[in-house]
DNA sequence: GCGCGTTGCTTGGTTTACTTAGCGCATCGG
DNA sequence: CCGATGCGCTAAGTAAACCAAGCAACGCGC
């Protein structure tokens, strides 16, 4: 109840900053990507800024991430309303033809595991 | 390819102005609701401004609307390319917002094994 | 040691989001 | 006819998003 302004910012752009890593991308990688200046990509990433819907947009492109994550992970929308197919892991784990049954019953039990 | 800023604004400003009319109010009652001054309404309402995602979200709330329809007709989502695949296993764990990094980058880390 | 390339970050400025005060036009009572 | 009240909009200012240039620190090869 008392701050709006949360540390939501701070969350998002942990996110951002993992996700890059996990691309193996630099700021000025990812600038080049998205026509957005690294020092910016900087600031976002350590909570200082609150970027605009198109800002979100190009990185969530260049990140190879759904555009809805993005902005579930921004506070703008809420995960319960959304359409098709929900980034449900499980859901994703359990219908992944590229599995086999075992494969698909470990990886659930880690899963299980980290999220209780 | 001259305009990529396009009338997307436009579209989105003139979605808002007849929800706002739809549900009878004035731009000082939705002003009064979304803690938003008026004149900036009216400027959203005929495109502009590019609102934040703050101000996007709490235009949504007070008009009972989801912010992902507001999206879509604003043209800043598009609602079908964003999830592709709904099976795809690794874009779920690297966005699910249940797990850490490090949990993250395991489970990724054990998929990829499996699927070579 | 000496560059050289790459990383993330700071600084200072421009552009754009956003507010407060106020204008002009309607409508409705007195 | 004249306030008073409601509407949307304009004007001018402040705050915040965003960019270009450059700094400091980490490697790596010489």
């Amino acid at each position: 109840m008392p701050d709006d302004g949360f540390n939501q910012l701070q969350q998002l752009g942990e996110f951002i900053r993992s996700q890059r890593k996990q691309a193996q991308l630099s700021l000025r990688d990812l600038s080049e990507k998205t026509n957005v200046s690294n020092p910016y990509l900087s600031q976002i990433e350590r909570g200082l800024h609150e970027p605009s819907v198109r800002v979100l947009k190009s990185i969530a492109i260049a990140l190879n991430l759904s555009v809805e994550t993005m902005l579930v992970r921004a506070g703008l929308l809420n995960e319960d309303d959304d359409i098709g197919g929900p980034t449900d892991t499980e859901a994703a784990i359990q219908s992944d033809p590229r599995l086999s049954d075992d494969q698909r019953a470990s990886l659930l039990a880690v899963y299980r595991s980290y999220t209780g």
